[in-house]
DNA sequence: ATATATCCTAGTGAATAAGTCGGAATAATA
DNA sequence: TATTATTCCGACTTATTCACTAGGATATAT
């Protein structure tokens, strides 16, 4: 989406391009697109055949990062029985009760940092502009023991970019 | 914690205890108690032998949700390259570095919502206490599909309780 | 016609969360 | 002192998920 936010007002953009510049598997990408094109609305638009490709279905600055997310990764949820849009009646089980009530302020606050961000606002942040010259593709970082999940990350010692 | 919190002041509380109480497996309990006392600080403290058990090791008041969370899960971390503390000189990779900047926010609302709330706090909630006879163990909890994750919880429809 | 695209469904491999298992050490008490 | 209740310890297991791969079918500009 960053991809295709640079690139936007321009003609459609191929996955292969995106997938050259960003380093990201072709065939990954037509998943993740899938998600976006079958969305409601849309996030993004294709036109098929050769010199074909994707847009954003709107301006960068009338997409929040929370739409990205949902439409990918589905409802925010630090636990099930905080699960974003259904309150779902399920775990009132004496001492998650209890939690329960921590979990949708941790939701609602991921939430809320999510949809105060729009495409656009991620795109004008120039904060910290390092050396584009190193990079390593995510496909590179790999982590000694946990470290995928949303708070499992001990150790977080990475391997440093050889250059 | 939530059951040792109840119990805070009194005789030390047997694993057993709480394993019947609230539903979880022993075996569990014990690895989960493991961490937490071998913490730095510690979150509780044991007593071995019989009549032994775990107490908090301090005031509910004096024990934040963000402390039990990292003790029980690692450092705060969205994504690899948003992990606490450490400011891992990680992924400057091309778009990745706009994106980075999101899950640092996201993270830190997180952070400040567990850190903001104690174990006390938690105990003294009662917003909606419902009819407490209804209730499923942890273990009972099934979805259909993806629900596991934090992002991940599409069509959250859990199995209602039969009673 | 051909190359370049999107579109679709299914399968794979590594990692993780949650839990199991078997046993050793320690302390109260009958 | 034997027994029982408990903490303590390390290894193993299982279902699920994330990120990906594989193999095609369909559409369109040149």
């Amino acid at each position: 989406m960053v991809d295709l936010a640079r690139n936007y007002g321009g003609r459609p953009r191929s996955l292969t391009d995106i997938s050259q510049v960003e380093l990201l598997p072709l065939a990954y990408l037509e998943q993740l697109v899938k998600l976006l094109r079958e969305a409601e609305p849309p996030l993004v638009v294709s036109t098929r055949g050769a010199h074909g490709g994707y847009k954003l279905s709107r301006s960068p600055t009338q997409i929040t990062m929370g739409e990205i997310v949902r439409v990918l990764e589905g409802p925010i949820a630090p636990m099930i029985c905080a699960t974003e849009g259904e309150m779902s009646q399920v775990c009132n089980f004496l001492d998650s009760c209890k939690t329960k009530v921590l979990w949708a302020k941790v939701r609602d606050a991921v939430a809320q940092t999510l949809d105060n961000m729009t495409l656009a606002d991620l795109m004008a942040d120039t904060s910290e502009q390092q050396d584009p010259s190193r990079f390593i593709a995510l496909t590179d970082i790999h982590v000694n023991s946990t470290a995928k999940g949303f708070f499992i990350a001990d150790e977080p010692e990475v391997r440093a970019v050889s250059n």
